[in-house]
RNA sequence: GGCCCGGUAGUUCAGUUGGUUAGAACGCCAGCCUGUCACGCUGGAGGUCGACGGUUCGAGCCCGUUCCGGGUCG
């Protein structure tokens, strides 16, 4: 259940109980796709150093890899990962949209070609809703088709009606699955929630009827899906805000996949509670870190001998103790050393970034804190 | 000292019978990345082809001299 703190106009400061924990919102979720954050930090890194609420794991990557039954079999992911507080699986629903050229989407759910075997794996909302019990995870995601941008408003139309529908059935298997059995068994992921997944492309039409559909359902919790993927940031705002005050006030909101520091203190400003992001990871192994005056690529020949840690009012632990200097000559040399801090620093400035946001919603100056920094998160120094 | 092999980008090397602005890889410089097929992707800079002279319409490629490195024989 969501409890709804306190407000300041649009943007919320709540708490969401799962049955591995509560999440204090809003809440940046740290991406470990595969049952690990990419870059060697582990399950214990994120509670120790990171301040991580909740873990995000892939429907699709753990059914192809190692497969969801020996997950299960190894006690869910919390007991296979180390990882002890609440996890939230997506669905597999965006890897029918990244994993493009592997696929074929009909009325029953998608076929791929497994990335690493080749193998045709099928998978529907029943096949998610299962390997998503399988894995254990607090909160599951509703299977979905995710439509890339562009895309013609017939194609989004239909694709928006066929999420519907696998959602209807989404939310029976589910049902059926954490139900009481009647041969006596547990239920294989006890109070999981579940989650449902707005679409719509950039229609503001398709996105607001569907929104009012997929609300009637009463799920746990609902997500915005679809968005930053190619349009214009101003784009996916004026989506977000044309579609959250159709979302139910007392259900957390979830925007997918989103985004740069700035994207997500925009969003919280129009009522986003939940994001999650590959940025942070992917952008730290690439060289680039956030620091509260902006982002620096330390590639740059500029930083090769800058004493500076990378953010000097960070207190995290890599920039307690290491320079700019040391972690480009990691990144340059090639040593996986590198990966690991530069993530490390990314993942704790999103964490902290997230505290600071809901420090200020519960003093009531978030409207402050939003105009100190919403220019200056996103730019380069 | 004789003979052989080699000197082309910062580095390791390709360069077809001599023929447009001499290529690659790595490195360097910079950009990109939004529910992760991702230690990835894109772009850029950088060469008096050891030096000098010759042959030729034209030479990194052929010839001569010379310098440097390696090997080998005495």
């Amino acid at each position: 259940m969501f409890q709804l703190l306190m407000t300041e106009n649009a943007a919320r400061r709540g708490a969401l109980t799962t049955p591995h924990g509560v999440i204090q919102t809003p809440a940046f979720m740290n991406v470990a796709t595969g049952g690990a954050i990419k870059g060697g930090v582990s399950a214990l890194d994120m509670r120790d150093l990171l301040r991580t609420q909740v873990m995000l794991c892939n429907t699709y990557h753990l059914h192809v890899r190692p497969g969801d039954e020996l997950v299960r079999d190894m006690g869910g992911l919390r007991a296979f990962t180390g990882w002890q507080g609440p996890v939230l699986t997506d669905s597999g629903g965006f890897q029918v949209f990244s994993l493009a050229k592997l696929r074929n989407i009909k009325e029953e759910g998608v076929t791929f070609a497994s990335h690493v075997s080749g193998a045709r794996i099928f998978m529907g909302p029943e096949e998610s809703m299962r390997i998503q019990a399988n894995l254990g995870s607090a909160i599951a995601m509703a299977f979905d088709e995710c439509v890339a941008n562009p895309a013609p408003y017939d194609y989004a139309k239909a694709s928006c009606e066929r999420t519907f529908r696998w959602l209807l059935r989404c939310k029976t298997e589910h049902a059926r699955l954490h139900e009481q059995r009647s041969d006596g068994a547990a239920p294989q992921a006890p109070g999981q929630l579940l989650f449902g997944i707005n679409q719509g492309c950039t229609y503001e039409n398709l996105r607001i009827e569907h929104m009012r559909q997929i609300r009637e359902l009463n799920l746990d919790g609902y997500a915005i899906g679809g968005l930053a993927v190619g349009e214009p940031k101003e784009v996916m705002y004026r989506i977000i805000a044309a579609v959250e005050p159709h979302m139910p006030r007392d259900k957390p909101r979830y925007l997918m996949g989103v985004g740069t520091p700035g994207n997500i203190l925009e969003a919280v400003r129009l009522g986003i509670d939940l994001f999650d992001c590959v940025m942070p990871s992917r952008n730290a192994r690439h060289g680039h870190l956030y620091t509260g005056e902006g982002i620096i690529n330390l590639n740059n020949a500029k930083y090769a001998r800058d004493p500076q840690p990378i953010d000097p009012a960070c207190d995290c632990t890599v920039c307690q103790n290491h320079s700019r200097a040391y972690l480009r000559h990691l990144l340059k040399a090639g040593e996986t050393l590198a990966l690991r801090l530069c993530v490390l620093h990314n993942l704790y400035f999103y964490n902290s970034l997230m505290e600071k946001i809901r420090a200020s919603l519960e003093e009531g100056r978030f409207a402050e804190f939003y105009r100190a920094n919403a220019e200056r998160l996103d730019g380069r120094i």
